[in-house]
DNA sequence: CTGAAAGCGCTTACAG
DNA sequence: CTGAAAGCGCTTACAG
């Protein structure tokens, strides 16, 4: 029944209430000048009609969108998801909601998911990726860049985990067991970048030689299969690795396997995410925790306080990474 | 620059371009009745302006959101990319963007996530969930159920991949191979149902004592490890296995690295699903592929159908699934 | 094509 | 608290 009708809409709850359309107004945003037996009648109004505010109007007419644009690179990154967790649990209490969008989904379909989100009039613009020129001039709202990136976007705050520190607390940790034929197998991109300084400032600071081995900008699986036989292929007394990410160092294990090698009898690996991935049985992988829900935490404060104040000077949050040890680390065979 | 500005609206762009604020909205909606100078003009006076339609604005005058609310368990589940990818591809033509809600998510914020999809006024609801109550009266708009769900929607529309007949093929294949003694390791859920069904049948079909181990409703690598423990412990001349999905059947691998199993020489393992995790060097997984962006361009002719014609009766889609074969599958040692 | 007008469903003062 | 009014930025006929 009731099929046919219309959606009710704010002068019907009115209507049903026995108040009026200011009123209901003032209930749906929780205003304290309301009594409470006026706002139990306009509350079973809003129940008995289904009504539901239309976010378009209550956007136009409010002049304020109230949400929040998150641009992520792809949705089968698993990082995003935890921030993504954090930084609504951060929003949610200030009653913003978050919007996101996948770079590599609308590739098709919108030069730039900024259009989208400027069409929306967010609130504010999260980037965790690499700022497109679009995204390098958006001006007017503010811009929280999430990770580390190889663009600055000028006057935006900056959000990451200490990537450069990840790294070097993985290598002490190696040299700690013993191990003094490390290598690093990386791609591109700006936390690859910083990952790979960590471990170059450690094996420094340890006195020992670096080995480095980059196949491509891509830190996949498969690169990280291919830069490990490369790896050991240049230099068969390696009793370490460090890969950029827990991919790339699911990718040394197979790779470890293929050439016959057990891990972590003669090869340990460390990689870095803490991703889902690292904690199974299969690879009970050592790795490196950006904690991203934290991350993500943290951002909202940022995004939340920028509304505050938008005339504030730009912030950066720099967050300590966790070493996980898991199955993959012991000390070497021949030292 | 500029920077204290409010935002353009339609009549700036109609001032700048020396045209009426109609002509403007015309040219917007791409009519073809704008002569090629005007609407040259007010394209030029649009990117003068870098002005924006807003989107609350054309939602509550147009009546319409041209949008579609998809609904899915959990962004770290990989299927949903593809479906939504295809999704996407099938509505872009249409001029429908999509909005993804993540029931987890959301789970802390919004008792539903319904209720922001009905504010928003979505054209249609694609269900790649299984259905809450609330979603099961949703009314008024069309609602596409994807996957093999326990729930039914009233009226709703269904798209799937035919999950029995994809066990059904995996167990023909291990069959071919000589395998007689061949478990099963799932959970719950429809889908879960429908492929544990398809091994029943192709098991009685061949004749065979049929084998199945479910230690949670859940379908994670964790799961899979312990059914596999299970499963090998109630019956050591077990020689294959079938998982419910990739991440059961990674668990089943580990489970058998840790027997001391060789994976395929002593145990040949199937996967379901086709992840990007089952086509890694590491895992190298025989496993079937739902089709899950033909999936998602499905579910987009749906929906534009639907639109196209409300009334018309609900349609059921049932895709066929593909066997992909790889590197876990082989005869067995002991026929 | 233009231009004036009404309306989408709300919010926001504001006088009572 | 109410009630009438203006306005958010568009779309949609409609007379010219």
């Amino acid at each position: 029944m009731a099929t046919e009708r219309r959606r009710a809409t704010i002068y019907d709850v009115a209507q049903a209430a026995g108040v009026s359309k200011s009123l209901v107004s003032l209930v749906l945003r929780d205003s304290p000048s309301v009594s409470a037996p006026r706002r139990a009648a306009v509350l079973a109004a809003i129940k008995e009609l289904d009504y539901r505010p239309s976010q378009a109007a209550t956007a136009l007419a409010g002049g304020t969108s109230q949400t929040v644009g998150v641009v992520i690179d792809d949705y089968t990154n698993a990082w995003f998801v935890e921030l993504l967790r954090g930084l609504q649990e951060g929003l949610a209490s200030a009653g913003l909601r978050i919007a996101v969008s996948d770079r590599t989904l609308n590739t098709h379909v919108e030069s730039d998911p900024l259009d989208g989100f400027l069409s929306t009039r967010v609130e504010a613009l999260v980037l965790a990726t690499e700022p497109t020129p679009a995204m390098r001039f958006s001006s007017q709202i503010p811009v929280i860049v999430v990770g580390n990136r190889a663009t600055q976007v000028p006057g935006a705050d900056v959000a990451s985990s200490d990537d450069r520190l990840g790294t070097r607390q993985a290598i002490e940790h190696l040299v700690s067991l013993g191990h003094r034929n490390i290598g690093h197998i990386g791609g591109g991109g700006g936390s690859s970048m910083l990952r790979l300084a960590g471990y170059q400032e450690a094996m420094k600071a340890a006195g020992l030689d670096e080995h480095v081995v980059s196949v491509s900008e891509l830190t996949t699986e498969d690169t990280g299969y291919r830069c490990t036989q490369r790896l050991l292929d240049e230099d068969p007394d390696t009793t370490a690795i460090l890969a950029a990410n827990d991919s790339m160092a699911m990718g040394a294990m197979a790779a470890a396997q293929a050439a016959g090698l057990s891990v972590p009898g003669d090869l340990s690996i460390i990689g870095y995410d803490n991703s889902p991935l690292s904690g199974t049985h299969l690879l009970h992988l050592t790795t490196v925790d950006s904690r991203n829900h934290d991350l993500g935490l943290h951002v909202a404060q940022q995004v939340l306080s920028r509304l505050a104040d938008p005339g504030r000077d730009a912030q950066r949050v720099l967050l300590e990474p966790l070493l996980i040890e898991r199955g993959t680390c012991a000390a070497p065979r021949r030292p």
